[in-house]
This record gives C-alpha cells, sequence and structure tokens, in this order.
DNA sequence: GTCTATAGAGTGATAGAC
DNA sequence: GTCTATCACTCTATAGAC
C-alpha cells in the first residue's frame, strides 16, 4: 500500500480547485476524492463538516490570502504602490482570466444561502479597501467608492465573460481597461 | 385526481427560474417538481431527454427571447433607440438586479463543457450587436468593440456583485454608468 | 372508446456521511 | 468500505379532451 502523507493546508487549495470547477453541488465526494487523490477517510479526518466545511474553510482561506495580499496593504500601506500590486496578484491569482472567482461563483446560485456573510463581507471588504486607498492617492471622496465597485464588477465580468467565450484574453485587457481608469483620478 | 393542464413554454419558464436560483446541478428533478408542481411525469414528457434537454430548451428559449428583443433591434434598427432600449430591457429582464444570468452562471462550472457553443454563442452576438449599434451610431471603430465588451462584462460583474452583497442597488447604478459611458462616445 | 398529458410510486445507481 | 438518503429517470394507471 503507497500511502501519501497530506497537510490539512494541501487539502483545502486541492479540495478548492476542484470546487472552482465544478461548482459546489457539481463536486461530488467522489470526484473531490478522484481529483485530488485524498482518500474519504482523509477529507472526514481534515473536515469532519463534509462537504459544508470543506467550502467553508476553503473560503476562509481565500479570504485571509487577499486580505494579506491585498486588502492589508491597500488599507495600511503606500496606496499607488498598494494598487499597482493589487492588479498583479489579480491576474496572477486568477491565472489570466483561466481560473473563476470561487467566491463570485458561490454568490449565484443557492450556495450563497449557505455562505452570505462569508461572501458579502468578501467583497464588502476589497471594495472598501480599494476605495480607502484611492482617497489616499488623491481620488475625490464622491468618486472613490464608485471606482472601486465598478473595479470589482469589472473583474468579476470578465471572469464570466473570459470563461463564457473561452478566451482568456477579454480579462487580460479587462484588466488594463480598469487599471487605467483609476489612474487619471489620480491626475 | 387533480389534473393541471400546461403549456411547454409554461414549463419552460418555470423550469428555467429553478435552474436560476439552484443552478444546474443544484436543482434536483425533486426540486423541480416541488417548486413548478410539474409532476415527473408532465417534465419527461415535455423534456424526453432530462435535465440535459431542459437545460438546453431554457437555454434556446433565453437565446431567442434575446435575439428578438434585443440583438435584431440592435443590428437593424435605429441605433441609438435600440441602445436605449436594450439598457430598459436589461434591467427589467434581469428584475433590476434580483434575477441572475443563467447563461452567465453556467459559464462558470463545469455545466459549461456540456453547453459551451450555445454560451458563447450568446455572449459574442450580444457584443457584435451592440458594437454594430455603436458603430452605425458615430462612435469610433476602434472603441466599438472595447466599449460593447465593456457594458456586457459590466453588466455580468454587476449581477454578481448585487447577488453577493445582498444588495440589487448596485446593478441600477452600473446600468447607469455604463449607459453614460457609451453615451459619450456617441458625441 | 381512443389518445394524449399527468400523477406519482418505483427503479437501480450514486450521493454524502461516517 | 458501509450505510441511508437521494439522485436521475421509468413506468403504469388514469384523467380529461375528443
Amino acid at each position: 500500500m503507497v500511502r501519501t502523507v497530506f497537510e490539512k493546508s494541501d487539502a483545502i487549495a486541492l479540495v478548492a480547485e476542484v470546487f472552482r470547477e465544478l461548482g459546489y453541488e457539481g463536486a461530488s465526494m467522489s470526484e473531490i476524492t478522484a481529483r485530488t487523490k485524498l482518500s474519504k477517510g482523509s477529507l472526514y479526518h481534515f473536515f469532519p463538516g463534509g462537504k459544508e466545511e470543506m467550502a467553508a474553510e476553503i473560503m476562509a482561506n481565500i479570504d485571509a490570502w487577499f486580505v494579506t495580499e491585498m486588502f492589508k496593504p491597500l488599507e495600511e500601506e503606500d496606496p499607488r504602490a498598494a494598487i499597482a500590486r493589487m492588479w498583479e496578484m489579480t491576474d496572477s491569482y486568477f491565472h489570466s482570466g483561466r481560473r473563476v472567482c470561487l467566491i463570485g461563483a458561490f454568490a449565484l446560485d443557492e450556495t450563497r444561502d449557505h455562505f452570505s456573510a462569508a461572501i458579502r463581507d468578501y467583497f464588502r471588504r476589497w471594495i472598501e479597501a480599494l476605495a480607502g486607498a484611492l482617497l489616499r492617492a488623491g481620488t475625490p471622496d464622491t468618486d472613490a467608492k464608485m471606482l472601486a465597485e465598478e473595479a470589482v464588477i469589472g473583474i468579476q465580468g470578465a471572469l464570466t465573460l473570459a470563461r463564457a467565450l473561452g478566451d482568456e484574453a477579454v480579462f487580460g485587457r479587462t484588466l488594463v481597461r480598469l487599471k487605467l481608469r483609476l489612474e487619471t483620478t489620480l491626475g
């Protein structure tokens, strides 16, 4: 018997990718075991609450990553540098449009009902962190919130359209366009 | 036994709403029968191919609606009037942000693999029809395609964010913003 | 009676939980 | 692996239109 030892953090990352590809309902336990090579025993050891706990932990993990890598820098560091970094991280995190936003996908169907608070908080914090950075960088008060919302909407819409058209280039050029739009308000 | 008579068009509309709320995988046949009040007998009478045929017919039905109500007017009628009408239809079709885009939601998970051609054609035609109308209305050639893509991206992103935040107002103000942006290029 | 559309129990397969 | 619930789907009986 070949036995592979996994860390819980590996399990979270592996299962997350399955949810991203198949959606919450579409990801059956057998597909998860098949694609991750994790046994049912391992999965229920890491996630005693089953599928729902997996999704909750994955979302918390994604949220923590965004908080550390994007939201806190936007809130606390040099705003222009943090905003520039946000665009780079967004492009690499979503694999230039090849990877969907799990939290955005969960927001669209009834999965939302199980995780509504986490979904809402993630998007709210992204918009507020970006709006705050824009303000500190000199964007007029009236525009900052609107521009931040527009940026997050654009990212989500571009991910949807890139998948729908099977054309990841949509994502890259949308990021460029959104980035330029923010920069024009910084003067 | 109480027997209710349905039309197939009613069945399509009722089942579509269940898919919109639960997603393709999330919509089990028992949920579909419970929510639509259509018996399995009726459903398999209308859709001998089961769930997959339901989804295919629903998407064809949505596509036909958009072609008649939005794409053909954009392609053939007065471009400014057709564009104005597009914004009104978009707002009413998506119930001012309370209703998600079924085709956009299908694009995000593995459901896409079953219906990729229909999904791609729907979005491609929307963008091309809008870009054509913008061109005829005086938008510079270089901008028209990009602006049309931006509009469709904005609509999809706003639907996602409105659901995620539980705040439908996001959708309305995004439509206003997108509409104004197109209008500035018309001179 | 004939025929079509509907109701809903019943089927084997497979889900998620453990 | 084992368990039960639920899955997509089938099938028989029959209601109602003619």
